[in-house]
DNA sequence: TGTACATCAGTGAACGCGCGTTCACTGATGTAC
DNA sequence: TGTACATCAGTGAACGCGCGTTCACTGATGTAC
């Protein structure tokens, strides 16, 4: 061959470095955290010595950031599939629930860790997911702006709102994808449970009218 | 003396537990999380050996249930105080906000256990923040009941409305008391925003008519 | 295609370290009389 | 009040253990010619 050969050992070392993530989150699922799991714990669960690791990662705080790009690409599939079901639509919370529920379930450890190191852990990765989620709220907050039933809100509203609905949707991730639950499947009353949360959060947009108005509503 | 002696051996005994909890709770504000925490770490910084941590705690996971137990109470007495200021009268939510993020920044380290154990942590921490939260839910409810401006709402939906504004508030906890910020006190905008998130919630529930009409409100 | 050299993912042994836990102990405080 | 004994919070040394990190290495894969 050539400059160019078939990238046997380049996917072989990507395979080992996919093998490392996944088995630091298989062993979160017993209920840790993940500055609780060891180097050396993860390099035994893949079958390689732990001096093997820094061939992939430079210490264990990279790895975990590694676990929330994964989890930030991931969730932004999500998104997009959300989208489509847009929030003028018939049945927007339901089917949006819905769809987002299944891909919980679908990628359950990634969305455990996110649960998980969304305020424990280290420093890094609890920044790197406040990044992430910043940015979920970002997005959202542009998808609500279209919305003609929430054309009185301004962007500062809009930015509250989206933030209430990521941190809503966040609040119940570990609910919904309890590892430790026989059912593998979230029960249809958390679900049913976030809807109402939802629907709540989006009535409360329709009928806002300003902070003024939203003090008088309340007072 | 008889029988009934000064209880100086006693005393003393209760400050150095009172001390073992403050230190584990020091050694968290530089971001660890309770679990990353070690017994031989606590007594140091109380300044007693190590072997004299079981004077007091059978190991870390039951000081971390005292430190629940503490928080507990802590929050109880919030909320004795918010109800003061109840539901009906005017500018009830900025008056609670106030007076909730006062208290919390008088007990920043034990309301940052909260917010970093409430998903993290060992399982048995865990479960007794769970259980604490479902607490303050249920208390909530009741006082959410006697709102004249929620008489339209059955005890499923309270529980919901309940449920939704707890963890908004938990989950709002963190920046609300950053303890790697330099100012001490919480950022202006992030107490408007908490206020502004529970007005768009209570606006929901005002308007809310129902399931069937929360979802006709929506779609 | 065949050969000689380069790369580098994974090896295996070794290290020093902080950990949780045990144990017999000490000496101040508490109790009984 | 004074004395003799009991209690028990805290001591200090020791233990075995898993940890992260280092190092020179091996041998399969890749590259150049």
């Amino acid at each position: 061959m050539q400059t160019v050969s078939k990238p046997i050992r380049a996917e072989k070392k990507q395979q080992t470095r996919q093998a490392l993530l996944d088995a630091a989150l298989e062993l979160m699922a017993s209920g840790r955290g993940f500055s609780a799991i060891s180097l050396r714990e993860v390099t035994r669960q893949v079958g390689i010595v732990p001096a093997a690791f820094y061939r992939h990662f430079p210490d264990m705080d990279s790895l975990g950031l590694a676990l929330v790009e994964q989890v930030s690409s991931t969730f932004r599939e999500v998104i997009r599939l959300v989208r489509r079901n847009e929030i003028e639509r018939q049945g927007a919370i339901t089917a949006s629930v819905r769809i987002f529920v299944e891909y919980a379930e679908a990628h359950r450890l990634l969305f455990l860790f996110l649960a998980r190191e969304q305020f424990g852990g280290s420093a890094a990765v609890r920044q790197a997911v406040a990044t992430v989620q910043q940015h979920f709220i970002a997005d959202l907050q542009a998808d609500l702006a279209l919305s003609s039933k929430l054309t009185h809100l301004g962007p500062a509203d809009l930015e509250i709102l989206a933030s209430l609905i990521v941190k809503t949707v966040f609040s119940t991730l570990p609910e919904l994808i309890n590892p430790s639950d026989d059912q593998p499947t979230a029960s249809p009353g958390t679900v049913s449970q976030m809807e109402d949360k939802l629907r709540f959060i989006l009535i409360g947009g329709k009928h806002w009218r300003g902070i003024a108005a939203g003090r008088i509503a309340d007072e």
